[in-house]
RNA sequence: GCGGUCAUAGCUCAGUUGGUUAGAGCACAAGAUUGUGAAUCUUGGGGUCGCGGGUUCGAGUCCCGUUGGCCGCCCCA
């Protein structure tokens, strides 16, 4: 047994277990290059600031920082936000808009590992600057879709839930009450599905009981579960030539959302999509639209989340620049792939198997080996000598397709035997003609 | 930060009310087998029983602590 140990949450990653995070990252690759996304890095390590900045000094307690030799504050990564906003910001006026792009990064958090949450991690981003308007949404919440159903995920196995702190915020201000009672309440509503009425807890406390008729509201709008419901409800607050002010903003908003789910319908994925008004998602600074994904089961933690974040860009010492982003993490999305069978198995499996009699055999093989393999073909041998059959036992297992025999015969012969380990046929050829007779048959196949 | 639960070979697990040198299957390796296939048989390597302390003539087994895993709470950017 090792003297030591993974430090806790962190992860190995095994041929086989590699195997299955390339598999996952290329096809997130992929979807997003089709997507017209561009892919960027950024540093691991980042001044810790950088996250006091965008989430409060509270955050420190959950991140893995440290003083650096130099005396700096600083932290792993733990979400790529932050650092996109520094890097777009920086040269917000020269990137040709729209500015769409994505990574695949590992992230770090101090925190307890749960199923589907570990201390490290990886996550894929995609994030759209400089397009205020609900085209951006209608892009990501494409490509988060697409991002799920690349590996064969439908309708069936997750969804996505929409809901918009603006509307709240907009809703709530028609319904008269100011700025600090609208987040308390807007945390309330976030606690809702978890609590029932326990959320509301918080809110009587620090602003007094709330009264019936405006929970009865609040309650209505939160179960709001289509455009249509949507629309009753707004229809309720606003009787016409009332309340002026706050009225013209719902009703622009509820425009944006008929765009939102509107192009989200013509491009054949409303059925991801669910409106919910019970999501509003933890941290104060998304500023719109809001959208998180889930499995239908509802057995797993959130696949992925995002939403709309208008002024954390020039929060974080930018120009003001209108951004939308979602991030997918990597272990529940895994879970979800294992739970449904969408998970390959993947074996290294050679193109060829190369069978050598003896030492003077094996320097004839050596040179058609390395030709093959400079062609592209994956080769494998036995290292050290073994008897035939041991070797065509090998050969079989390792589930090449070709069995290439350099015999004591053979050699005599100048020819190559080739074996089809399929077909269990044998045909011998020329030395010279190896590469060109292993080419055509994989060709063929 | 809090609670529950678990820890024996690379993996899955046995191991009796505490009793001699801790076992099996799988996997790995060697041989039977020096020119043809996933088989079979034989053999082998591999363990400070997570770590530390205690009780006892004697601890894998009981007690305490600790570390780590899993699950849940808080949190979830």
């Amino acid at each position: 047994m090792a003297t030591f140990q993974t430090l806790p949450g962190f992860r190995e990653f095994y041929p086989e277990d590699f195997a299955r995070r390339n598999h996952v990252f290329r096809l997130w690759r992929q979807t997003a290059n089709a997507f017209g996304f561009a892919e960027y890095d950024a540093p691991v390590l980042e001044p810790l600031d950088l996250y006091k900045a965008k989430s409060g000094d509270e955050i420190e307690a959950q991140l893995f920082s440290f003083t650096d030799k130099g005396g700096r504050e600083v932290a792993l990564r733990p979400e790529m936000t932050p650092t996109v906003c520094r890097l777009v910001g920086a040269k917000a006026s020269a990137l040709k808009r729209p500015i769409k792009w994505f990574s695949i990064a590992e992230f770090y958090r101090y925190e307890r590992m749960q199923k589907g949450r570990g201390r490290c991690f990886s996550q894929f981003n995609a994030d759209i600057f400089g397009e205020p308007g609900p085209e951006a949404e209608i892009e990501l919440i494409a490509l988060l879709v697409q991002c799920l159903c690349a590996f064969g995920l439908t309708e069936q196995d997750f969804y996505v839930r929409l809901s918009d702190r603006n509307l709240w915020f907009f809703y709530l201000e028609a319904l008269g009450l100011d700025e600090p009672r609208i987040r308390a309440m807007l945390g309330a509503v976030d606690r809702h599905e978890k609590y029932g009425d326990e959320a509301f807890k918080v809110y009587g406390e620090q602003f007094g009981a709330l009264d019936g008729g405006l929970k009865e509201k609040v309650l209505a709008f939160l179960r709001v579960k289509s455009l249509a419901e949507l629309e009753q409800a707004l229809a309720g607050i606003q009787p016409a030539g009332e309340e002026g002010s706050v009225g013209p903003k719902l009703v622009a908003r509820l425009a944006e959302w008929k765009k939102l789910l509107g192009g989200l319908e013509a491009m054949g994925l409303a059925r991801f999509v669910e409106v919910d008004l019970g999501v509003v998602r933890g941290l104060a600074y998304y500023t719109g639209f809001v959208f998180e994904a889930f499995d239908r089961k509802g057995e797993l933690r959130a696949l992925a989340g995002g939403g709309r974040y208008d002024d954390l860009v020039a929060k974080l010492g930018g120009p003001a620049l209108p951004a939308v982003g979602f991030a997918i993490g990597d272990m529940t999305f895994a879970l979800l792939l294992e739970q449904r069978g969408l998970m390959p198995k993947f074996v290294q499996v050679p193109d060829v198997y190369c069978v050598i009699g003896g030492e003077a055999e094996r320097l004839a093989a050596f040179a058609d080996i390395h030709t093959l393999r400079a062609a592209g073909f994956r080769v494998e041998y036995p290292m050290k000598e073994l008897a035939f059959g041991k070797q065509f036992k090998a050969a079989a297992e390792s589930g090449a397709k070709l069995a290439l025999i350099y015999g004591g015969d053979e050699l005599a012969k100048g020819v190559v035997k080739i074996r089809d380990l399929g077909q269990r046929t044998e045909l011998e050829v020329g030395r010279a003609q190896v590469a060109a007779t292993v080419r055509e048959f994989f060709s063929g196949a």
